[in-house]
DNA sequence: GACAACATACCGACTGGTTGGTACGCATAT
DNA sequence: ATATGCGTACCAACCAGTCGGTATGTTGTC
């Protein structure tokens, strides 16, 4: 999709601001002062903060599903060896990164708005679904080869580690440390080893 | 700590629409309509809307601490055991709950506060680290008892088991359904098992 | 036990600043 | 010429917080 000067530079404060302060706490003059553009370009491109809102949600779908796409751990010709190794990158998405720039959008915005925004909720919904699906493929292919007989569900199991990613921004905002949420992504991986290691077993 | 009647239902009300609506999205007038109280009476007790959300942190934990005090999972001898049904008695706190009524004030409250907000993410983060420290006494004896060298930490699970909790409410806002939360948490019920399974193995 | 002095709990009109949103003007490109 | 992209000026609603006031204790003094 191309795009005109000010709308990405709206969509992109939209990013960093929303992820810093939230939704609500972010008033239209400052992303617009941010983005440096002019109230009147920011309602020429968005009909209401809340279009804004659901737009960036797109937005952030478009800009991280490139970074997936584009993420080593598809290089692995095990889809387990492949998961594990989606489990890293997620930890090596902390590094070197302050918390509004680690954290998600998604996770962010619909804290805020699930009761009272049926829109963006759905929007957020539908990012991090996607998202789970494609961890979902590959989880299913690991099952197949590695623990066919397993009880649990790919999906439940994809959408769990999205969970885990989640959480942890919780106790990492909470800390204002990075570390909490690396923590409980090395739970996760030690999760999916002793969930493999145990069907082998069997 | 005795309370006054306009202030109890003040901080009430705050429980209920902080978590339903979210902080910044939540106006003092509505809550003093909420409460059936007026303007003066909130400023009389609260010094600002910022001291009122610190206030209804400490309440909450009050509230949750005589939840948890009171719980089953307590009653069982073996420590494992009592983790075990811990997460098993979260789980069933999402029965016949509606969303907000089901979340956690604190999470949803750090999201948005975290960067802006100093008190009340300190207020957030000792809520959330002092409950995570009742359950790392009973994993402390769970481990000693049964899985002496392995390499985790107690408190590192005990923050674990928040973070996963907290990731289940994000994804069941997201798609505006409990049962995510409900999955997310029976992933943790069963990295728990298999947790402890192994370290008996070795 | 009566009365003054003071504190606590609460009321609701008001304020100055901010909010999301609108109306309209103008330049450029087709 | 007309649609698109954006700037300027503005508005009504709403926001957190203030302030003068009342009603109801509580405490100390004689």
């Amino acid at each position: 999709m191309q795009m005109t000067p000010a709308k990405t530079k709206l969509l992109n404060a939209a990013l960093r601001i929303v992820r810093t302060n939230g939704y609500e706490a972010t008033s239209v003059d400052e992303l617009c002062r941010d983005a440096g553009v002019t109230k009147g370009a920011f309602f020429h491109h968005f009909k209401s903060k809340e279009d804004l809102a659901v737009a960036a949600a797109g937005y952030w779908n478009e800009v991280t599903g490139k970074l997936f796409a584009a993420a080593p751990y598809h290089d692995y010709e095990d889809p387990l060896d492949q998961l594990i190794a989606y489990i890293d990158f997620r930890a090596t998405l902390l590094d070197g990164r302050s918390i509004p720039e680690a954290t998600c959008l998604l996770g962010t915005m619909v804290q805020e708005t699930y009761e009272s925004n049926p829109a963006i909720r759905a929007a957020c919904f539908g990012g991090i679904t996607s998202h789970a699906e494609t961890i979902a493929d590959i989880i299913r292919a690991a099952k197949a080869r590695h623990a066919p007989k397993a009880t649990w569900s790919a999906e439940s199991l994809a959408l769990h580690t999205q969970a885990v990613i989640q959480g942890g921004f919780i106790l990492a905002k909470a800390k204002d440390d990075l570390a909490l949420a690396r923590d409980s992504i090395l739970h996760l991986r030690r999760y999916v080893e002793l969930l493999f290691h145990h069907a082998k077993e069997d």
